[in-house]
DNA sequence: GGAAACAGGACCGACGTGGTACTGTTTCGC
DNA sequence: GCGAAACAGTACCACGTCGGTCCTGTTTCC
């Protein structure tokens, strides 16, 4: 499918909020009132966002959660590793309790190390995008570096994207 | 979950037999054989590769698939388009048959531009690897253009990835 | 002590995925 | 002409995940 979940869209909306607030303690309440979200998702998401370590929770009555990090050093990778743990376009590299790889055919799949280098790159594109982008709205669209691509396939027309 | 599917991993393998093949006419059979895959799941796969009109049909005895283009110019974006049919990372720029986005906050929302353009990359990405590449295990690794990013985030230490 | 708010679960329906099976239909070879 | 080989199409099912709800603590403030 090749899609990120309802819950990590959820979680980024609620650490963007968060963040523009950074240092305030706010109620999930709140936060699901302002997007028109369901509350048990919102706290859901945010408890994982807690236990993820990127946001603090204050119990009680004015309780909540807060940002109290620096949003520059948090990039959408560190939002996308806490929410949905860890994760790969394919299962290559997995192995599984018993100690073997998960993917059968592994020593001689053909598509592994392409697999493996477009997952790096999106994972790359991830950590392009910090807290403070998403939360002030600039946006540096990440682009692929055509030049580093090899030379090969530089010199054929479809090297022009 | 951002993870592609067996049914297009399966495809992309197929596709790569039948590209050093290219031109002969191979059987189901032979290639989930080869990679020890089920065959109904092989077959499904190839008819679904023979609709998006990557590969040939030949039926009958001694009938099979064959892939009868250019390897160079079918990219992975051709074979995963084919095989997992229009998708996005988030369906922020997704419209209902009522005519209306699918995406309540649509125009509020502090990340439909970010996901908008690492929605682009991972498609560009993609479009990098041909199935040349793939028959063949050379290995362009798609990378981020840094240079390309926005100057306030290159100036900073978490520019250097 | 009560209310507000988080913590941690169990729970459920809907849906997609992975896989199987069955019934055509086409084509080749005898 | 007939049977086997192989694709075409579709229905079907088990399973896991996802989106969402609900309930019972536990903490903290007033």
């Amino acid at each position: 499918m090749l899609k990120i979940s309802k819950l990590t869209d959820y979680g980024l909306l609620a650490s963007v909020y968060l963040a523009r607030y950074a240092g305030k303690t706010i109620a999930a309440r709140e936060i699901a009132q302002f997007y028109h979200l369901p509350l048990p998702m919102v706290t859901k998401v945010l408890k994982t966002l807690h236990q993820g370590g990127v946001i603090g929770s204050h119990r009680g009555v004015g309780g909540g959660y807060s940002f109290d990090g620096n949003a520059e050093v948090v990039t959408l990778g560190h939002l996308i590793a806490a929410l949905e743990g860890p994760w790969d376009l394919v299962e290559c590299e997995t192995f599984g309790d018993d100690g073997h790889a998960v993917c059968a055919i592994r020593g001689a799949c053909p598509s592994r190390r392409f697999m493996f280098g477009i997952n790096s790159a999106i994972k790359h594109a991830f950590e392009q995008v910090s807290l403070a982008d998403l939360a002030s709205g600039v946006m540096p669209i990440p682009i692929l570096d055509k030049s580093r691509l090899g030379k090969r396939r530089a010199a054929t027309a479809s090297g022009a994207v």
